[in-house]
DNA sequence: GCGACAG
DNA sequence: ATCTTGTCGC
């Protein structure tokens, strides 16, 4: 699929003042109950090594169809900041999605959609940068916080709110006794929509089974670097 | 000033 | 994210 350049801010200022623009367009409603064919991003990285990203396209009904990698050298990475993810990984993702054979219908993303400080996870970022419907999934939590206890039967939801009690996304148990995860809208789906969107995903273990591919092969392929 | 803090 | 052995528990 196509990517555009994702420009590397020249200060953190700039960073942020992009992110609350960005914010701007973060569109909060859609279903995603017709999709079927979507990609799960990742990445890994080691001190020394580049940062390493993959884009598993994977189809609800048939699973995992292919596998697309991107990469940033070190020397090129913004840091880690808590806040600014995006800066630092995103451009590795879209390297990743521009080998995919086609454009996925969603994006389904390992941190915060709009569960963010400025409201602009690297989900959200992603999505609005690619006008795509896309979903974060995080393990764990950065802004907000539930406004109950979660339940231990894998599938109980609770929502996250802001500190002004706004609702955020929800923390998700997908399997009994696991910790839970932070789902949240990141653009063009409703907040109940981005959690059914992530119930339908199949999961055997903690992680729903697209992100946890995507999480092996990025280890994989990180490891496999000369 | 003191904590909190995706990956 | 990664560094790391054994250990507790299903």
């Amino acid at each position: 699929m196509e990517t555009p350049p994702f420009p590397k801010p020249e200060s953190l200022e700039a960073a942020l003042a992009l992110q609350r623009a960005l914010a701007q367009r973060v569109v909060l409603e859609g279903s995603l109950e017709g999709v079927r064919l979507l990609a799960a991003l990742d990445a890994s990285h080691k001190k020394g090594k580049p940062l390493v990203a993959v884009a598993v396209l994977y189809h609800l009904e048939r699973g995992p169809l292919f596998v697309g990698r991107g990469k940033v050298p070190e020397e090129e990475l913004f840091p880690y900041i808590p806040g600014l993810l995006s800066f630092r990984e995103a451009p590795a993702y879209l390297e990743a999605l521009r080998h995919l054979p086609e454009a996925p219908e969603a994006l389904l993303v390992d941190g915060q959609g709009i569960a963010h400080p400025r409201g602009l996870g690297i989900a959200s970022h992603l999505g609005v940068h690619l006008d795509l419907p896309s979903v974060g999934v995080a393990k764990s939590l950065l802004f907000g916080r539930p406004e109950a206890p979660l339940p231990q039967e894998a599938g109980s939801a609770v929502r996250l709110l802001s500190p002004q009690g706004q609702p955020l996304g929800y923390a998700y148990r997908s399997r009994t006794g696991v910790r839970p995860l932070f789902v949240s809208p990141g653009h063009r789906v409703g907040l109940e929509e981005a959690l059914a969107f992530v119930r339908r995903l199949p999961t055997r273990f903690r992680l729903p089974e697209p992100l946890r591919l995507a999480h092996l092969e990025a280890g994989r392929a990180l490891g496999a670097l000369d």
